[in-house]
RNA sequence: CGGGGAGUGGCUCAGCCUGGUAGAGCACCUGGUUCGGGACCAGGGGGUCGGAGGUUCAAAUCCUCUCUCCCCGACCA
């Protein structure tokens, strides 16, 4: 049995003022963590004993579908050289020398290292598919480690990898670890979504985040209430409603307008008095374009100037800019780049008269068209020259583009790209929020067995390339995301399921000896029915064991007072503060059954 | 990396502008009184004021450099 009195649970009474966010704060006043440094953290008993629950259900479940394995959490630098990504993870990974002077990572992820494993021991489609996955540390230097356990540099990572045949393989493969993240979710207690995602610096073709909605969360989710379309908003999409266009004025032709002191969209649209809409917006970056690695002959890092347009009232998504120009990163045009690209200022920038690359990243400008601009007329852009706008412009006619893409942002409000099979538009409005990632599915594809040359024999003895998926769990972005949730002034209460212990039995007055053998008996009682159970012992006032017991997260709470005279005791329920009176003789079964009803929830 | 803020006993902060004996509350230790929602009284311990250099008779305070942490923007579990 576990007594408060002897272990270090070093609660505070006020939260350190570096904690900004309710989990954060939470976990330093319950004495679940402690920071070492940005992004690093010391696990206290508490807190490692509810992540210690989590990894629990994580392997129980991954069990049921794959192998587990423990890999080396440092690294040769050799096997990332060959598969390009020793310059693409760029200063997100730690790197290291050894006494020899030989280069070393350590593991941010672990595609090479199970791809090095795959190439020198799978040798026949026979012994596909194979689930492999291992729980972890983690390591990425991350630029900005925030919000405490929420983006960290050191974190537990349940990762997996699939090895199959053929398409067919990866898609069950895949969809085995869709299911039994749901189960792993849902068994955690969380309330989560399941959406569409950029692949990202994985590169495969379809990926799956599983987000909990909270506004510590880092990412956007557009979802539509009507028929359950959810997607990262690095990756939604809607259906524009069809605009009213200008009418043309003149000869219909481009007209040059003198614009004076109108540079931002909201001026030119009160000139013009026309919506935001029908102008048309230039963003300009500098996009940057790694070199393919030393074993293709490796180039240098490059810059590349990139002129972005889309209507007014829409933003630029650099993460879809980057997926469509296959750049790896991009910031804004400095002045002196704007006229050296462009020759104009910020804020009359247009995409008249530009002379676009043919290539994206070339060595001239590349000119990135929204799609939302097909089709459009008459519409008002900048016309490469202070205090000057063009009206009467058309895509397409006007002006040419190196590439049509979506590179914008949906927003609230917009229609549901949804199209039922019957053809019908889905009549939903997108809705915006934030979430945490909690965990991330994807289809690899060939990118890891080709680059690194994993091959088996098919049946028919050929030799072929498996086909990959990878899948991630953060595990401490389960207790993260379950704290953030559940919480009110007083602390947080976590599901059983993941809560350090699951009933807290507090007796009042540790200095009444009846009580005091009162609480050491049901304690007894409770940890015979089976269940996690802390032991308030210490000699401090009642006051103080509730607060503590309130703050600390555990789910239900005994509190064993006056009333065990008359044979009873109080049964607290954390989350809806909640008492009953109960018969000392029936407080462990009566516990034992909410427990049950509470996890049985989680398996449905 | 860019922009903003902060480093003073374990925690929350005051003191800095205007240089002159380092403070408060909470926490901790001892004794006593208390004992169902973070008690009270008395006594006590604990800080080279992030670090280095400088100005000065004298620096927590002024100047320079530096380190660390937090927050806002580009990455991801």
């Amino acid at each position: 049995m576990h007594r408060w009195s002897k272990l270090f649970i070093p609660t505070l009474r006020e939260a350190p003022a570096d904690a900004e966010v309710a989990s954060h704060k939470f976990l330093l006043r319950s004495g679940y963590i402690r920071q070492l440094g940005a992004g690093i953290y010391n696990y206290l008993p508490l807190g490692q004993r509810s992540l210690n629950k989590i990894i629990a259900i994580v392997r129980e479940e991954m069990d049921k579908i794959g192998q587990e394995f423990y890999l080396p959490g440092i690294l040769p630098k050799e096997l990332w050289v060959e598969s390009g990504r020793w310059s693409v993870m760029g200063e997100n990974m730690f790197r290291l020398k050894d006494r020899k002077g030989a280069e070393l990572c350590l593991g941010m992820t672990h595609e090479e290292i199970v791809t090095s494993m795959a190439r020198s021991e799978l040798r026949s489609y026979k012994q596909l598919p194979q689930i492999w996955y291992q729980i972890q540390t983690k390591f990425r230097d991350e630029p900005r480690p925030k919000a405490g356990l929420l983006r960290v540099r050191q974190f537990m990572m349940k990762d997996s990898y699939s090895f199959d045949i053929n398409m067919a393989g990866l898609d069950k493969s895949y969809d085995l670890h869709d299911a039994t993240y749901r189960h792993i979710f849902t068994r955690c207690g969380l309330k989560f979504v399941a959406v569409e995602a950029d692949s990202g610096a994985m590169g495969g073709s379809r990926s799956q985040e599983f987000m909990v909605y909270t506004d510590a969360g880092e990412d956007l989710i557009a979802s539509c209430p009507v028929c359950g379309y959810a997607a990262n908003l690095d990756k939604a999409v809607s259906r524009l409603e069809p605009l009213d266009e200008m009418v043309a004025t003149g000869g219909g032709m481009p007209e040059l307008v003198a614009t004076p002191g109108c540079a931002a969209i909201a001026d030119v649209a009160a000139f013009f008095k026309i919506s935001p809409a029908s102008d048309i917006k230039c963003v300009a970056y500098m996009a940057l374009k790694r070199g393919t690695g030393a074993k293709k002959g490796g180039t240098e890092d490059t810059w590349h100037g990139v002129a972005t347009f889309l209507r007014g009232d829409h933003q630029v998504n650099e993460i879809k800019l980057l997926g469509a120009i296959g750049a790896s990163e991009a910031r804004t045009m400095q002045a002196e780049e704007l006229t050296q690209y462009m020759n104009a200022p910020a804020g009359y920038l247009g995409p008249v008269a530009l002379d676009p690359e043919k290539n994206p990243l070339g060595e001239g400008l590349t000119v990135v068209v929204d799609k939302s601009l097909e089709g459009r007329r008459n519409m008002v852009c900048g016309a490469n020259k202070l205090d000057y706008h063009l009206r009467n412009v058309t895509p397409g006619r006007d002006f040419d583009w190196t590439l049509l893409a979506d590179i914008r942002s949906v927003n609230e409000g917009e229609a549901c790209p949804t199209v039922g099979e019957n053809g019908v538009n889905c009549s939903g409005k997108l809705v915006v929020g934030k979430a945490v990632e909690v965990g991330h599915i994807f289809k690899l594809g060939y990118k890891y067995t080709e680059s690194m040359g994993a091959r088996v024999l098919d049946e028919n003895g050929k030799e072929v390339m498996p086909i990959m998926g990878c899948y991630g769990i953060g595990i401490e972005r389960i207790l993260t995301a379950a704290i953030e949730s559940s919480n009110d002034a007083n602390g947080f209460w976590l599901p059983a399921s993941i809560a350090p212990f699951t009933v807290v039995v507090s007796v009042t007055n540790t200095a009444d000896t009846a009580l005091r053998e009162t609480g050491e008996r049901l304690a007894e009682e409770l940890e015979t029915e089976g269940l996690d159970v802390l032991l308030d012992d210490r000699d401090e006032r009642a006051g103080v064991k509730f607060k503590d017991a309130d703050l600390v997260g555990i789910p239900y709470r005994i509190n064993v007072g006056k009333k065990a005279a008359t044979g009873q005791a109080e049964l607290v329920t954390r989350q809806t503060s909640s008492s009953v009176d109960v018969a000392l003789s029936e407080v462990a079964v009566l516990v034992k059954e909410k427990v049950r009803e509470e996890l049985l929830l989680g398996e449905a």
